[in-house]
Order: structure tokens, then sequence, then C-alpha cells
DNA sequence: TGTACATCAGTGAACGCGCGTTCACTGATGTAC
DNA sequence: TGTACATCAGTGAACGCGCGTTCACTGATGTAC
């Protein structure tokens, strides 16, 4: 067993793992800029000064949260690209794993949404090195064939930002098609994982798929016009 | 003359004016959720009750902000399309319009990308609606001509939302291009006409002239393959 | 034009409240011998 | 294994502060005659 991490730290773990769940959760209604340190420690019920021993502000906690939210992403393109038999198989599984994504961490997904362009600048640096990084893994992918094809390095960069953008956008409309708790009445099947709309979900599926089956016709005459 | 709306009603629209530019000036730094009504009125220079004789609370001044921020864009459409002289003049002007609403109107595009997803319910549902309008509007430019070559009209719509969802985008990319005032140093021209770092504005206005470069590519060969 | 009354945008004081941060503390866990 | 000391995650009380909202008010503007 070895170096089992101690009581005390697991101990401090876990009331860190806590502090972001509660941030997390309490953030699906309201803006990080107005999330109150004592609202965080209410809820895991802990005192208020019990916060600094994890966190210096709730900045620093929003900039945790945005690597939780999208360090898991490292890697997943090179999964995703594998798949590939044809672009049409390629786009039916890039947007299937997007709609993974948004049913299995909707309010990792709202976070990342509302806070790109939040009023808290640290995190909306994070957020952004996040999606470059994101992006750079998405150009890397494509170099190889693209280049042969005789693409610039630069076109490349831009046809994954280009990706990354709509993945983004379409992440955002899967989330308001299935959103979490309405007002009215509370979710019905196990927590995190209510349906929403299920045919407005399947519009935004579908929505997306010919957006991407568009642009992918657009990359295969670009040299040729 | 007639109804020159009476000395009243006009010192009335003064400060009403006055609460939304100081409102909007506030949000260039923050979220509307953490906008403090006080903080509105002492910019002003009224006492915070005065703010009750124009909204009834801040959500309600955002919404207001949504109307003035996104109201004008009304037959922007229209205008932009008449110059079209073939793909590449159009989406020159297209990028050239969305570049000169981001120089002209930072703060209100500042305002519209931060709480598009905002923490604020009623101001995320009137930006929603707002760009839903304006992507009807562009199906509708688009319809005619797509129509005649087979598209059916979802795929018009699909095609517009695109259209609107990028043009967000690069207005969002042109702002971080562009920033307002940078901490450090104080802008040096006319207030609201900081250029920013001009390369990065060249940059990003290149990157989304090739990126609807391909979109259109793509919309050519869409019926045809 | 002049007078008497109505309207209502903005005032200023007061309220109760929850906020972020500080501080000396407690007591379980960790470490050295 | 047992003992003596060090560490440090979490406590609880206290602080000063700015918040949103209410209320009776004032005095300039508007209206009726």
């Amino acid at each position: 067993m070895s170096h089992t991490l101690g009581v005390r730290q697991a101990q401090k773990q876990k009331t860190r793992r806590a502090l972001l769940d509660a941030g997390l959760r309490l953030l699906e209604d309201q803006s990080l800029s107005s999330l109150g340190l004592r609202e965080v420690t209410r809820v895991v019920g802990v005192a208020p000064a019990a916060f600094y021993r994890h966190f210096r502000d709730m900045s620093d906690l929003g900039v945790a949260l945005v690597e939780e939210s999208l360090g898991s992403l490292h890697g997943v393109v090179r999964v995703i690209l594998a798949e590939r038999d044809g672009d049409e198989q390629l786009i039916d599984a890039t947007v299937e794993a997007v709609a993974e994504l948004v049913r299995g961490y909707p309010a990792h997904i709202r976070f990342i949404a509302r806070e790109r362009h939040g009023g808290v600048r640290p995190v909306r640096e994070a957020i952004a090195a996040e999606l470059s990084r994101f992006a750079d893994e998405v150009a890397e992918a494509f170099a190889p064939q693209l280049t042969a094809e005789g693409w610039s390095l630069e076109d490349v960069r831009m046809l994954a930002e280009l990706y990354v953008d709509h993945m983004v956008m379409t992440a955002t409309a899967f989330l308001e098609a299935q959103p979490g708790d309405q007002p009215g009445e509370p979710s019905e099947a196990q927590p995190g994982e209510g349906a929403g709309d299920p045919e407005a979900v399947r519009r935004v599926a579908a929505t997306a798929r010919r957006q991407l089956l568009l642009i992918s016709l657009g990359r295969r005459h670009w040299r040729t016009g």
C-alpha cells in the first residue's frame, strides 16, 4: 500500500472537494462574481474562515473549477479522431461526444459557458488558455492530412478554431435544450440526468451535424474552390 | 414644433439615460449580477431611491440595455446584403460591419457577450430573443436564392444560425483584440476609440474572413456534394 | 395672464442584514526519540 | 510501544461596511379655470 496520503490530508481533500461541489452547484443559478464565500461554506457546513485553508478567494476557486472542467478534455480529440471512417461518422461521433459531455457534466459546461466572457478576469483567462490548448490539439490532429493537401499551418489553425468554437456553441445549445432544474417541478430522474425536452435535444444535434457537414464540404473544396 | 415632450419628461429621460450609461460603463469590468443599484446611482449623482423611478431592479435595467444594444441591428442585414457583388465582397463587408460595431460600441458588445450566458435569466432571454430575430432576418435574406437552388427552409435556418453565431464569435474575438481600458496605462486617444493591438485586430479579421469563405464554399457545394 | 391645486422626479434619513476578513483558539493527527 | 512536542484544518466570535428597500418629504412642473 505505501503512502496512503494520511488521515489529515485525506480529510482536507474531502473538504476541498465539498467546497468545489457546492460552488459548482450554486453556480448553476448565478455567476461567479455574485457567488459569496459564506454561501459556499454554509452549504458545505464549515465555518466561513475554513474557506481560506483551501482558496485565497472565490476567483481562485473559479480557476480550480476551470481546470477540473476542461482539463479532462486532454486527449479526447485523439480518441474521437481514431474512430474516423469518413466525414459523416466523424461528425456523428463528435456531436455525440459533446452531447454526452453536456449530459454527464451539465454544471461544469454551464459554468464554462457563463464565465468564458464573465466578470472575473483570472477565470476568463484560464478558460481562454484551456480552449486555446484544445484548439492546438485539434489542429495537430488535422495537420498531417491537410498539409498534404496543400493547406498552410495558418489555415489549419483557422479551421481548428472554427471547430472548437462550434463545439462550444453546440454544447451551450444542448444546455438550453436540456436545462437543469427548471422552475415548476423538481427533476424526476437521477440527479444530473434530467433529459429536458428530448425533441429539442434532437433538433440541436441535427442542426449541429448539418453545420459540421457544411464546414466539411468547405474544407474539401478549400484548395480547389 | 408641437408636443416637445415637456420639461419634466425631458429631465426624466435625461436621468434615465444617465443611469443606462453609468450601468453600461460599470459593466465593462463586472457582470450584471454583481452590479449594485447604489453603485450606479452614485456614478450618476442621484439618490439611490431615485433609481426606482426608472427601473424595478437591476435586471430591468439590463433588459433595457439589451434592447438598446441589439435593437439597432434591425435592418442591418438588408443593408449589408445590398452591397453583395459576389461572396468575397459580401464577406469583407460583413467582417467590416462587425469590426465597426465593436469599434463604435465596445461596451454594448461586451455586455451582450457577457450576459448572453450570464446569471440573470430575464436578460439571457432578452438576448436570445433578439439574436433569434436577427437569425430570422438573415434566413429571410438568403431564402430566395437558396430555395431556388433546392435548399429546404430548415437548412436555410441552419445556415443562418451558423452565420449569426459566427458573427457573435467574431465580435467577441475583436473585443479581446482591442480591449477597453487595460490596466497599466489609460487610453490614449478619444474615449471609446482605443485601438488595442492593431496587428491582433487584423489577425482576427483575417481569420473571420477565411472562416466565412470556407462556410461559403460549403454552402455552394451543399446540394451537389 | 393669474391663481389654486395636482402631479411626481428626486431627496435624505433610517432600517435590518449578510458580507469578507481577522484572530486567538482547539484538538486530532503527525513526528521524533 | 509509549511519551512529549509540533503541526495545522477547522472554530466561533467579532469587526466595520455597503447593500437594497421604505418612507414621508420637497419643490419644480403641469393643469384647470
